[in-house]
DNA sequence: GTCTATAACGAGATAGAC
DNA sequence: GTCTATCTCGTTATAGAC
């Protein structure tokens, strides 16, 4: 798989730019030089800028949306502890994808391609809270998922031993056994 | 300190603005329609869009820069403590300055608005990993620093508690007196 | 499928009247 | 100090040749 098609190469260069610059600061020309083409193909091969933004997004979603659905059944506990997991690797999976998401502004997650994201985020903070209202627990949970997130996004950071660090980290700051109770 | 400047208007609009749409996503012509101005008066004021970001990051990392020296006799224990009550404090005093700065892409730290900011970053998380070299406990600090910054930003979210929240959240997170010795 | 050329638009910034 | 009008450039997107 060393020589993928047109199509792939501009994904691929996108979501590398995109994490990079943003959005907004990435423009299809920057792309185009990336891949080594015209805007002209780029376009050929996607309707729009925002097109290739919303296949980018999409694969992940469905995963974030798959992992969310693998929560609903499981109890409070263990639906914390699968959440920790799952979220980790998803975005140890997805790098350029979760900086992409999770760097833009609060504005650019209300476009249309983020739609499906927001409430499988929610059910996700809540599962980190182990499902609890307690608002030091929802902050908790906030803190941890989106520092998780950003990271994961800085590239000078090996994956290597990365995943159990951050298991661990997000584990010793909101499962506490010896609560009051 | 109702009516305030023309001057002053401008940066509080951009402020609002860019921390909502980020940088880029924001333009003179969205600035001058908050104020309820023209472009040409947003120029007369500032020299270039540029410099009106230079401006709103100003206090914000020099107070940075004030902390991070306030840390630096401490030992590494009171520089932790210290580091993570001035930083939840200074986050929550800058919140859109802190959503400008953090919320944008890897690139746009490399601005010359934010070349003072990055080694204060770098002193700030080494405070919070209590000036380990761990991985394990720089990683951590780094994602309670992000996740921090992360969760001020959200506007619907009440400062009122948050600060002892944020705080708390840390700690747990960081100390760990308990450790493998 | 890929290109060059260009259209259509919005951006940041300037000129000059008031 | 603020405005309207304009300049220049870069952007997304389209048209049409190859």
């Amino acid at each position: 798989m060393v020589r993928v098609s047109t199509r792939d190469e501009i994904l691929r260069v996108a979501a590398e730019q995109f994490a990079h610059f943003g959005y907004k600061g990435t423009s299809l020309q920057d792309i185009a030089a990336g891949v080594g083409c015209s805007k002209a193909t780029l376009l050929y091969h996607f309707a729009s800028k925002d097109t290739i933004l919303a296949e980018l997004v999409e694969a992940a979603a469905r995963e974030l949306g798959e992992l969310v659905a693998r929560l609903e059944p499981l109890d409070a506990a263990a639906a914390q502890e699968a959440a920790i997991d799952g979220f980790v690797d998803l975005v140890l999976r997805y790098r350029q994808e979760a900086a992409l998401i999770y760097g833009g502004m609060p504005q650019f997650l209300q476009e249309p391609a983020f739609a499906d994201l927001l409430p499988h985020f929610d059910a996700l903070c809540a599962a980190f809270a182990a499902r609890s209202t307690d608002p030091d627990e929802c902050v908790a949970a906030k803190v941890l998922l989106s520092g998780i997130v950003t990271v994961v996004i800085d590239e000078d950071l090996e994956p290597t031993d990365l995943r159990a660090t951050l298991v661990g980290v997000a584990r010793r700051a909101l499962i506490h056994p010896h609560d009051k109770d």
